[in-house]
DNA sequence: TATGAATGAGAGTTCATTCAT
DNA sequence: TATGAATGAACTCTCATTCAT
């Protein structure tokens, strides 16, 4: 969100409606491209589509957003914090236990991917190897999202007395969640539109990557 | 490969030698396009670079492929070749077992990642989201793969007498592992740049999925 | 300056002190003008960074002003006064005699020059070739220049008892003055930056051209 | 030019035909350029425009030059080199005299004033104050210029056993004789188009800037 | 008076693809 | 077969100017 008024002043009322209108525009773009870079892709998808589908000119578009690169990066971080609260909301309220990892994993297929399947494309699929820069917030969204998984994991392991093997281990572990993740919700929401099924599909990989940590707790005892 | 005699009667010793250069020029684009689209992207390499880095004109790379679409679906369906057969290699030197679906756990991560870092860059990273046609033999290759671990799993699961729950099981299984090895690959390869502990770190990779493999196999007993 | 109540009536204190204000808004913008097209460039710098730099609204820039061109006419037409004010009264303090006309070409260098680089940026690069409005103003100026020191010469000419040749003469001989004049301020000023030198070099182009008025009134008797 | 063929090898017919096409492509392209910045102004002449005029298509445009700014300094060079020779063959054929000073002059105003008033218009208002690497040419461009007049400067001084006073006064004159002949120019060709009278204006010009020259000559004996 | 969001025409530039030679 | 000059549509981005508030 553009923050234009720095000064914590008492704005009056029609600077007030004024920053509502502003930030509702800028929530209008920011959902019309995010609809146009999930359907026809990112680079498919021009300013000019971008603002007659918000139904703004383009330079209203380069107002709010530095650049069409900027749309996207905006998009990443907002669907960064969605994608991290979901998460985040479904392990906390079973505290640090499997079961709240195992929800955590549920939570992924039946709420984000469900709820919002053009931010899946646009995480997974449009902001793919397009850019340096975009490349490098796609990095911190993972690092970020691999990090809220290892710590998770950790704090399960430490309530139950065990711990990893390797240097890597946990991050490993972490990095190939996020992976069993992203695969699946790209094999069965973009490639075979199995959606209405993706909740029994997410139990099965939520099942299989249980067990692969279950498996590994156990071969590890605490030191 | 454009196949230009298709009779196939004895070639004279000149039209073996054109036929021999003609294969030597196919390749020697194909690989200075995979270096480009790995080192520099897929957009931003124009078939002119492609052109000068394998010393032929554009008119030439025209020859050979039909668009520029054409050449990174070539490379795909190559290294799809490539990788399935490393895979594969590794599986049934051990026969259809636990350890051979390990030993191809290996293989990914120490051969394929180690000796084709490019191949993985444009089969990971380049080729996403980039059009329907591209799009299409991306899924072809990740459905032949996921189709081969999938097989690969029942084979092993048949050898020791245990069956999979659910109507996916099996092949989200499968999926989940290919997402365990497209995702490590990914984070250690083209964003830590850990190439040297790739070995170690694909070595947790593969514990964990076997783990979850194995915790699966036991706790569902073949009908 | 916008001279917004014509009627010349007495001004009650509110009136006096808004108009006061007005005075300094538009001096302001002007002055921000300058700096920036002097330091950016004409069209490198945008009505906004105008506006930001003058610490006002885009919306009161046109206020004052036209438009983007009529700011740099504005000031055009502002350093044109200054010069021609600068040189006046420097040839003035000693009478019609070339020692004025000397003495007004040290106070171009060591003045107007040093005081002022910023406005020689705008009269001598910036505002060159930009638009026939704009190169109409840049004519008028230089025509009265031109004119200033056409009549100096004569003035000088007719106290010493000798004219010019040719048709042209004075005009040509004065238009060459100014053209010194802007190269070795532009050469010194802009391109070598010996700006603590200039008084020299200005010595040493006022000794030039004050050598060639000599011979061409040593050679041309009054008739 | 764009050189395109660096092995110094025997060409066939065709390829020196292709050559001399592309050669031929090139200086129409650059002409048109050269027409446009002259009468419609550097900004105001797009791409297209120079294409439509040269009847080939913008990309075509692109093939000969790296961007717009290219042809401003192609054309430049070009015409620093025309300049350097219309000068330095009129100064020579007089040895190194006074009398060849004063030609040089004369053919500045007379040969290519006259003869290319669209390169006068473009080397004294269309590249003036446009960007760094523009300001750079035309530096480099009026250097070699001032370095040319100083030289032959000194070689007459040389030759008439003077020489002249502080650091920087051969320069300072060059440089001062450069303003003459760049302002001369502009104003009686630009702005009051007295292109027929052009010759005798030049002569004023020449007189005078000639008297310069020799007072300051008497005024200072060789050391 | 003053604001600043909105406009939209216009510019420079790129590049996949074609085709005469 | 091979060349590489030529095409031209398409794109991103800028910015002077306007106008409702």
């Amino acid at each position: 969100m553009p923050e234009k008024t720095s000064k914590t002043e008492i704005l009056s009322k029609s600077a007030l409606r004024r920053q509502r209108e502003r930030e509702h525009r800028y929530q209008t773009i920011l959902a019309a491209a995010e609809k146009l870079f999930a359907t026809e892709g990112y680079h498919k998808s021009s300013m000019e589509q971008i603002a007659n589908a918000s139904e703004v000119s383009v330079g209203a578009v380069y107002f709010y957003f530095k650049n069409k690169e900027d749309l996207i990066i905006q998009l990443l971080d907002e669907m960064g914090y969605i994608l991290r609260s979901t998460l985040g909301k479904a392990f906390k309220k079973y505290g640090a236990t499997m079961e709240g990892f195992k929800q955590a994993g549920y939570a992924f297929f039946e709420e984000f991917c469900v709820k919002y399947p053009e931010k899946c494309a646009i995480i997974f699929r449009e902001s793919v190897g397009k850019s340096p820069e975009m490349e490098q917030h796609r990095k911190e969204l993972f690092d970020k999202c691999t990090g809220d998984v290892r710590n998770a994991l950790l704090a399960v392991c430490e309530n139950q007395g065990f711990s990893f093997k390797g240097k890597y281990s946990a991050e490993v572990i972490a990095v190939s969640i996020m992976g069993i993740y992203e695969r699946v919700a790209y094999q069965y929401l973009f490639w075979q539109d199995e959606t209405h099924d993706i909740k029994l599909i997410g139990r099965d990989a939520v099942a299989f990557l249980i067990g692969g940590v279950n498996n590994l707790l156990n071969e590890t005892p605490c030191t």
